[in-house]
DNA sequence: TCTCGCATGTAACGTGTTACATGATTCC
DNA sequence: GGAATCATGTAACACGTTACATGCGAGA
């Protein structure tokens, strides 16, 4: 399932132009799915040469021309052939949680502010998809977006309770668990020394 | 963040051959990163021509000779430098949700099937994570370990709660346990299948 | 027997990102 | 005045996947 099937689908729906669907990815989809203006066009225009879709191209006043896309017969069918395969494994690669692998060999205050800052995303990723009117939507976007929903939920919730762990004591108080090892003891006030010592180990 | 940075990180923990990197991300961080053997071994070749690993080749009996790479000095450093860099999003792309917002159009057997598959999987996942012994790791991993264990039961839960959302009520009314209730009838009140397709998968 | 695990690598291929190119209008 | 919105597209580039190539030993 690439961008033109996604494109596609989105097309079943209704009419749409290369710009609006930008939008939908950024928006609607934006939890689950990415696609830049880079892919889009180019998969239209394919879509264009195997006759899955057609445009009609609209002069605008003072603005630019328009290519109106939407779906054909044989676009449909395309689309729901494709949708009836089993879907494959999802794509993940968080450069977040690939930093906090390593949490302890960071400064405990840069650690929090990378929690802070996601924390923060999630909040406001929540806030926009609470917005969102349900009864306009389709059934199967609602499901899709009260599956963002609990999963932000239950990330933003993990992290703010969880984060006293990585950040340190130091920081935020008391104990932990049995010992946390690697986490050298801080003076209160010095932000951190990190890289000084060697570790080395094997 | 590519692989060769999650590369070096590994390597910051102890020496480890490309295959024991492979098989790392296979276990260990496949719920949030994901690399296969034609990246990683030429990430570990590019590493080494930068001087921010080294390797011994170690010949062994009855097997093929090893590669056992170690971080350097300078590697320490670099890495140290890129984790403190803030992580950028969080690249996703599920294919498994992209089919659900189209659900509607699909026979609800097949949305029935894809939904129990994936809450399958992430049943699978969770009891692997679970037997992780959370002592024997650093801190770091414990807590992307524990956000996993959290997104992924959020996951779980939300999809058990409401597949009858998208799959409609007629088919889940008897699935107890032992037999499956056949797909007998779709009455008037079924959502529309739309077209009901082969779906020669399975 | 045949598949799995160990162990390394290459090459072709596909896909997507980034930056560039253009340009008027509206909002702050 | 400068940024953002609307609107489309291309080209170079980076990155990663897939399949291929090799080969032995152990266990089912």
């Amino acid at each position: 399932m690439d961008v033109k099937t996604l494109c596609l689908g989105i097309l079943s729906r209704g009419e749409a132009t290369g710009y609006e669907i930008k939008k939908l990815f950024e928006t609607d989809y934006s939890h689950f799915y990415e696609a830049s203006f880079g892919s889009i066009y180019p998969a239209l225009a394919k879509l264009t040469d195997e006759g899955l879709v057609s445009f009609s191209q609209q002069a605008q006043d003072k603005r630019p021309d328009k290519k109106v896309y939407r779906i054909t017969a044989a676009g449909r069918l395309a689309f729901l052939d494709e949708l009836t395969t089993m879907p494959g494994r999802d794509r993940i690669r968080s450069e977040f949680l690939a930093t906090l692998l390593f949490g302890e060999l960071l400064a405990p205050a840069h650690v929090d502010r990378v929690i802070a800052a996601r924390i923060a995303e999630y909040r406001e990723a929540l806030a926009a998809m609470e917005a969102c009117d349900l009864d306009r939507i389709t059934p199967g976007h609602a499901f899709v977006h009260g599956f963002g929903v609990a999963v932000y939920r239950a990330a933003a919730a993990y992290l703010e309770e969880n984060r006293h762990l990585l950040v340190g004591e130091t920081l935020l108080n008391g104990n932990g668990n049995g010992h946390p090892a690697a986490v050298a003891s801080q003076p209160a006030t010095a932000p951190a020394p990190m890289l000084a010592r060697s570790e080395n180990r094997s």
